[in-house]
DNA sequence: GCCCACAATGAAATCGTTTTCATTGAGACT
DNA sequence: AGTCTCAATGAAAACGATTTCATTGTGGGC
């Protein structure tokens, strides 16, 4: 039951303003060096802590940054989280994440909540962002947003090039000769990384030459691989010797499917993942795919939204920052 | 640049003082009707949310509760923040999440941090209950907190029984056929799960009439597999036809490290993991693994924090809540 | 008709900072 | 010595809600 110790008990205890004690935190040259050695003394020895809620009150800024993404099971979101949290706490900033499930309307209560939460600004992924419908929310209040992984002219974005990354997929593939490559993916309607992806992988096909196979769409949620089971168990002739999926928890049920029906990996099917989520490479056979900076994502998401409320940039123009992916040999291509 | 409105620019819309505005959302049976929806409509119409930092300087609640694990990339705290996360948001709460990366030195930086933030409570996983440095201060700041996953007769515990888990495990096996089972843990030292695990290892040998085989400890962080390799490679005689790993990403490891000394799962060798996370079943084979409820886990802890933090049970005893576990039989054991 | 209890409301204090002005004092310059 | 500047500090006004306490009005009991 003890009451934390407020700005005035220590400027009391020191002989001095609050205003000076404020001083000594937020702009130390502001007070004569001996003043401020005894006050940050007496601060330490009563752990004094300034009240965040009156802080905040009076500079109307939280310190604080919300974070929306779909999900934390998705180790790619888990580890652009870790990016964006950590350092955003390098600037003394807390993070608030909340997820939507892929869900639109979903996004829309979640900035919500953070809204009401009162956050200076937000590092969002989106399922849409040319639908999202609670981005004009933002706007009309003026909260600073940084999109992760999203691609939109208008806003400003963190991501990667999906297109070009899995045009060279496709040529890797092809220089190991495959010609049947076929791309398996979540429902394209639902993200526009999915899409970004597949116009990568249509490209690719046709500057390779390569007759592009029907799109494998599965209900991501649902996980229901039957389409590509039917497919794989078909003959040699007709099924294709390569799948590129649209991300790595995808390429995993490929590879459980591609078991199931009897086809060794690489041996009989190659399979290249897009993500790199560290688990992969713990796995037999290791899963081969495009490796993303998630946690470079998030963090560089964060340093732009920082600047952006700390004003040093807030007539910024838009730009999308695409970082470099690597790649992963893995195990499942031949 | 739209200034949000304020309380006072409802009270006077509604030609009302604002304390009767205020109590339209706190105390909404203390206005009359008419009143009470008049101010609600006006609210609405005007985006009205009310400021959170003014409420939580004046209420002394943040309604924020923090949150610390080990990491975000491991799906077992994924999960477990899932839970939190959604719980609290169904109480009017928000979450702040930081990770302490297994070390303790960071964990009391950590929570030091999040009280920073006037946090109302805390969820924490730790390394160590026994000595954990940061929990005197919340002791002394009597910041309300419950520990996820650990246990400590003298703190608000939530987690599983790992000893009887395990037990079970080796039972199981030991139906099976299995005679020499190991086990494989992450550093004992790093962690009271661990030691809990182990000592079910321990009590489930001696029940089944077994001899313990020596404990198989890798240093998690830096993931170097070699004592088990070098174990696995011994003549069918003198190694182990069975693993218990401590956590599913040893498991994981252990999978790969035995595929790598060429050895056939579950011809050659049973693996069984512990915690159940959700990629675990999309593999081929499908690990084999103790589940736990990791969602129930972190929605229990906060639903158990929130009690407390509102006062409904401030004086209650601690007391250690262990959730059932569930088994999935997966495709790892024979 | 009178008084009382109680429901509905408002005025104003309060939470703990930050920040704007005003004030003081010391040194610089003429 | 007399002014002028500038650095260091303090007094007091915000910030926007909640809450206590006082006030008003209404119906019930006598």
């Amino acid at each position: 039951m003890n009451k934390p110790v407020s700005i005035l008990e220590i400027a009391q205890a020191a002989g001095v303003s609050t205003a000076t004690v404020s001083r000594v935190f937020n702009q130390p040259d502001k007070v004569r060096a001996d003043t401020r050695e005894m006050v940050i003394a007496l601060a330490n020895q009563h752990d004094y802590q300034p009240n965040s809620a009156a802080s905040a009150l009076r500079t109307q800024r939280s310190k604080i940054i919300g974070v929306m993404l779909p999900t934390f099971g998705n180790p790619v979101f888990a580890e652009c989280l870790e990016g964006i949290a950590s350092q955003a706490a390098e600037q003394g900033f807390g993070v608030i994440p909340v997820t939507s499930d892929y869900d639109s309307e979903r996004e829309t209560k979640a900035i919500n909540r953070l809204l009401a939460k009162g956050v200076d600004g937000m590092v969002l992924v989106l399922r849409d962002p040319n639908k999202a419908t609670g981005l004009s929310q933002l706007h009309q209040q003026s909260v600073p947003f940084v999109l992760a992984y999203n691609h939109h002219p208008k806003y400003h974005c963190v991501g990667v090039d999906g297109h070009s990354e899995v045009v060279s997929v496709v040529e890797r593939l092809r220089a190991l000769g495959h010609r049947k490559i076929a791309m398996v993916s979540g429902q394209l309607s639902a993200s526009d990384r999915a899409r970004q992806r597949y116009q990568g992988y249509l490209s690719g096909m046709q500057s390779a030459n390569l007759k592009p196979l029907a799109l494998i769409e599965v209900d991501f949620i649902a996980s229901d691989m039957l389409a590509l089971a039917s497919l794989l168990k078909q003959s040699v002739a007709k099924r294709p010797t390569a799948l590129i999926c649209s991300n790595d928890l995808l390429a995993f049920r490929s590879l459980r499917t591609a078991t199931q029906c009897g086809l060794s990996v690489p041996g009989s099917l190659s399979v290249v993942g897009f993500d790199g989520i560290k688990i992969g490479q713990e796995l037999s056979p290791m899963l081969t795919t495009v490796i993303q900076p998630n946690h470079d994502i998030g963090q560089w998401a964060t340093t732009l939204l920082i600047q952006r409320i700390s004003g040093h940039a807030r007539t910024q123009k838009p730009a999308t920052h695409n970082l470099e992916c690597g790649f992963r040999l893995g195990e499942t291509i031949g």
